[in-house]
DNA sequence: TATACTGAGTTTGCAGTGCAAACTAATCTG
DNA sequence: CAGATTAGTTTGCACTGCAAACTCAGTATA
């Protein structure tokens, strides 16, 4: 298998620019809100609406739904897998920028 | 702006992951035929066919049919902003991964 | 109390996209 | 000539990201 086949197999659930930035806060911080992800990431309510629900589904975040003095406060958080899956995505794409350095 | 929000800013075109391994492979030889990219990339005929379509529109590579002895011979070659889409996506998704950088 | 207004997300509709499979067209082989 | 091979292209579909529209609870206003 030549190097570039590899590139294939980069996690697209992570490659999508949107939701690397959503793992990438997440990693950062360890713990954040909606409004917090919006402000960081940049993405539109309803983008990181869908990005953070397809995020949960793959195991990779948890959204903790609560309700702080009866104002709703959502809370994301990286799971071990997520971590995981954006450590090994750090280190494949590192890999893939450096097969074209010059 | 958050550090964050440029993520969104990546080159989607050079993103896909079969696109930037065509790219990447043109960058390194300089030229190459259908086969070569075939075997390097590992994509499927019908993708690679689709792929590189779009980088010609994009303007990103040229192909070229000739005919050699009477077999068809197609040459795909990386263009000037084909170079430099490339190298900007390098220094880009290079600040993006160090961002994460532990 | 009725009305309007925020804030915090979710759902929807659509246009675009990647993928594999089917197809095309030319040449070669027996 | 029938069938296989080579070299791609086109097609059909399922998925996806996006923005806009919507929901729903709480708060302010009159």
């Amino acid at each position: 298998m030549s190097d570039y086949e590899s590139f294939s197999d980069l996690n697209r659930l992570i490659h999508e620019p949107g939701r690397l930035a959503i793992v990438a806060v997440l990693n950062a911080v360890d713990q954040a809100d909606f409004l917090f992800l919006l402000n960081q990431t940049g993405l539109t309510r309803g983008n990181l609406s869908s990005h953070t629900a397809k995020l949960e589904t793959a195991g990779y975040i948890t959204i903790e739904k609560a309700f702080v003095e009866k104002v709703p406060r959502t809370v994301y958080r990286l799971t071990a897998a997520g971590r995981d899956a954006l450590s090994r995505y750090r280190t494949h794409m590192g890999r893939v920028l450096e097969t074209f350095n010059d």
